[in-house]
DNA sequence: GTCTGTGCAAATTGTTTGCACGCAA
DNA sequence: TTGCGTGCAAACAATTTGCACAGAC
């Protein structure tokens, strides 16, 4: 990405950050993240291009978590397990996302569905296995 | 809920609030919706109680919505939809959440799985009636 | 007298915004 | 020269917290 413009570097750090990690990041730790690789970075900056993502569609904001907004850069829409005791934000491949279940709820609600989430709670391995004391999931 | 001992009156009048709307109220709406009949509540007292009838698990964190939390005095499992013109959160009662899928998450991620939640989010009727400006439904 | 619930205001924290600067076209 | 992306710091808004007081036991 070095190659990139100089005008977009800082852009594309960013998308490709959020594209590349399976942590949902918040704005800070994306900002944590690429601190060392780009030490002029502002936090501004990264929060500016998170909501220019969101707008584009390139990102979405999946959830709050602790009273952060946690972002993925995989908008194909899957399923997300939020660890209570460590606030990971863990993928669920293996499952199916109800979008069939979206006429359904249109038809609910009179309105026009466009997405749908699904998401489950709890501890994640590391958590449930130390008990409910907080751990520092990656 | 006059008739109830002094020290639990605001308590119990947030919690009554909580449970007998449907709308999914955040802090501020509690408190305006209560604020014509108590007139010296507090929105701290709005927020320390919400706080504990979470930790209680009387009410619910259902979602964030525009940056503002929303509660659920609801606390059996349902469906939400999220309207993204007006920020209104309605129940979809008619639909099953899909808690069968609870012990496939659990395998998939390891740990306890002891929530789920699945929300739709577009725009409601009235949003959708009227195209995209804001409508204020209630 | 102690404990609990509360009002009030200050503090905290995540996020947004205004402004000035620098590079690219 | 115009426009866009950015750093920086100030502004903002939602939420939390410290403190003092009042009523219940």
């Amino acid at each position: 990405m070095e190659r990139a413009p100089k005008q977009f570097r800082k852009r594309n750090a960013i998308l490709s950050y959020l594209q590349s990690t399976t942590e949902h990041p918040s704005a800070e730790m994306v900002y944590a993240g690429l601190k060392p690789q780009i030490p002029d970075l502002s936090l501004g900056t990264v929060y500016r291009n998170l909501n220019l993502f969101r707008q584009q569609g390139l990102a979405s904001c999946i959830a709050t978590v602790s009273g952060v907004e946690r972002f993925d850069g995989n908008t194909s829409p899957h399923v997300h397990f939020v660890c209570t005791g460590c606030d990971a934000v863990i993928d669920l491949t293996q499952l199916q996302p109800p979008e069939t279940l979206c006429n359904a709820a249109e038809s609910c609600c009179g309105g026009q569905v466009t997405g749908c989430q699904l998401s489950f709670s709890g501890l994640c391995r590391e958590c449930s296995g130390k008990g409910s004391e907080r751990c520092e999931t990656a």
